[in-house]
DNA sequence: ATGCCTAACACCGTTAGA
């Protein structure tokens, strides 16, 4: 079972280099961030053309995250709770999406973009903070159902000074802050595993290079797009393949997917 | 040096990303 997380910035600006490497990499499921439109103008046919259903939770402009399965999606969330799972508080910012992928073997994914937070001394990173601390509260009841589970996505964390080329200059940025870390981590102590730490763990493993000041070429990037795997899911992984080379495709997104094999 | 790209929206610049 090949699961896949993918920051396209922009599904529509980028619809066929999204739906060729759909058709060449033929993920069972992916999630997308950043689609940048609301459900209404998710590109729905090419998807289902390749054989995916979807589920799409949009929004204008920004954010906006996707979810594509090649098995029937069922008890499909849209938005991370507040305080409890009954909750009917709604975030403005569609950043969270959930299924139960009906495959031979159940099992459940989740896709999260995950707020970026900067500037630090605003409210963004105040945002960002209490978001994370919603989204451990939710992981935590996910993780009580003992279930295979992938929680994939842009985290928005660099998590070590290993997953980035210059860590002095990310000193106080809202990807690399203590808070932010520590609130990676508290997650991941829950009872989860990186799949790529697991898998692979080699040091650099970016997802991220930015647009600006050469950082492809010069490989200045960072690895914020992570798998987290329920104790379930962690017994049956196989491998993770980090797609750096559709980074360096014609108007490609700042992000390259990640891909993880689970033997489900 | 807080811009250097890129995208969306609506206006011909602003906001946001990371």
């Amino acid at each position: 079972m090949r699961i896949a997380t993918w920051n396209v910035n922009s599904v529509n600006a980028r619809l066929e280099r999204v739906l060729e490497w759909f058709e060449s990499a033929s993920p069972d499921v992916a999630v997308l961030q950043e689609i940048k439109c609301v459900d209404e103008k998710f590109p729905v046919e090419g998807f289902e053309r390749l054989g995916y259903n979807v589920a799409v939770h949009g929004q204008k402009t920004y954010n906006g995250v996707a979810m594509l399965s090649k098995y029937p999606m069922e008890d499909v969330r849209r938005g991370l709770p507040f305080r409890n799972e009954d909750d009917d508080e709604v975030d403005e910012q569609s950043r969270y999406i959930e299924a139960v992928i009906g495959a031979p073997t159940p099992f459940r994914v989740a896709g999260i973009y995950l707020p970026n937070g900067n500037p630090v001394d605003t409210e963004k990173f105040t945002y960002k903070l209490a978001w994370m601390r919603r989204l451990q509260a939710h992981a935590q009841r996910l993780l009580a159902l003992e279930e295979p589970l992938v929680i994939a996505g842009d985290y928005n964390v660099i998590p070590e000074p290993e997953d980035v080329a210059n860590p002095e200059a990310w000193v106080n940025d809202a990807l690399f802050r203590p808070e932010s870390r520590g609130a990676f981590r508290a997650l991941k102590n829950l009872g989860f595993t990186d799949a790529y730490m697991q898998a692979d763990g080699a040091p650099h493993g970016y997802t991220f290079w930015d647009y600006q000041a050469g950082a492809w070429p010069r490989n200045l990037g960072i690895r914020i797009d992570h798998l987290l795997l329920s104790p379930q899911a962690a017994d049956k992984l196989q491998g993770v393949v980090i797609h750096r080379d559709e980074r360096d495709k014609e108007k490609p997104s700042d992000h390259v997917p990640v891909v993880v094999e689970l033997s489900l």
